[in-house]
DNA sequence: CGGCATTAGGCAATAAGTTGCATAGCAAGT
DNA sequence: ACTTGCTATGCAACTTATTGCCTAATGCCG
């Protein structure tokens, strides 16, 4: 029940319907928590029968019409109590990591390429980063209370993409090295 | 179908029972790519069915008989293949970022409570990896090629946590002053 | 008018992972 | 004799997430 509670924080600003938060976990508080729209739409209808959402149809002139999620007492008192609980770290899932460990028994020309393709993604999530906080968090000390939070987890970002990028680099020298030695 | 291959791979190197390999799985392998050992237990026999693993009973003395499962020809070409195919970046999924996100709204006494056992979590795990560093990969350049890639991403762990810590020290921080500034 | 993208919501099947529990042999300590 | 702990393997129920597919209204472009 992990999903549910990021929705429950994407609603403390504002009421969304499915679609924009689907949008919302597209950018800002998917980089931390991903979600498929499937996903979403299942969870939100959980959580407004549980009562922690009130869901409202509204009409639309020009488009079809969407449901908007609110967030009730309820729901933020639940919020307020998982912030509370102690979370676990994740366990550490990546392919990479377990590819790198078979380096010695097969050709590494193919890690190679990953760690280059990965380089380039990581690039642009840095590059995405820079901007969001150029536009948004340029100056984090005059920043309200209620972007803190937001500009720490970019921060967050922003260091792990500027270290993976630095590591990147130094594995596939070290690859590349050893390949042409043999 | 993912840790099927963390296990192929754990393979590659010598043939273990699914004892062994769940406590590979909570050490080396593990850092990377975490596993219980009741999934374990299960995917080693499908691949045994597969026909990627063949396993052969072990009696022993004075222990339980074990199961012992050894790489066969298939599961070796199949692990080549999917080491060929690219993998995408693991969406990212941590709670303590979703919590950030709600700093404004709510007390962040809690926050930082979780921050500080973060850093606690990742000075042990960081520590942990300066031992085996020094024990296992001092000099990597002599190292072997089928320990370099193990030493990639032992580098990657020792850096993804050294700037995890540092992150979270400068996090603590501000979160402490613009709570007693409130 | 036809086709395509966008907005909006959804179902079903499957895969992957977690949690809790069960069993069983043997060793070593108390 | 009793308990604790390690080795060794497993089942069942459940949650969580992924994949692929579907409907339907509207606007826009050619």
């Amino acid at each position: 029940m992990a999903l549910s509670h990021a929705i429950l924080t994407a609603l403390l600003d504002e009421d969304l319907s499915g679609y924009d938060l689907a949008r919302k976990f597209e950018t800002s508080l998917g980089f931390f928590w991903a979600a498929s729209h499937q996903q979403i739409y299942l969870e939100l209808k959980k959580l407004a029968e549980e009562g922690h959402l009130k869901a409202s149809a509204v009409a639309q002139a020009g488009r079809p019409d969407k449901i908007v999620y609110h967030l009730t007492k309820n729901g933020r008192a639940a919020l307020a109590d998982w912030v509370q609980e102690a979370s676990r770290r994740k366990p550490a899932k990546d392919d990479l990591y377990v590819k790198l460990y078979s380096v010695g028994h097969t050709d590494p020309t193919p890690v190679i390429k990953e760690l280059k393709a990965r380089q380039q993604e990581h690039g642009e999530r840095l590059a995405l980063y820079e901007r969001i906080q150029a536009r948004h968090y340029a100056d984090p000390s005059s920043l309200p209370l209620q972007r803190q939070g937001i500009y720490l987890a970019l921060d967050a970002g922003l260091r792990y993409e500027r270290t993976f990028l630095a590591w990147c680099e130094d594995a596939i020298k070290l690859l590349e090295r050893s390949q042409s030695a043999s």
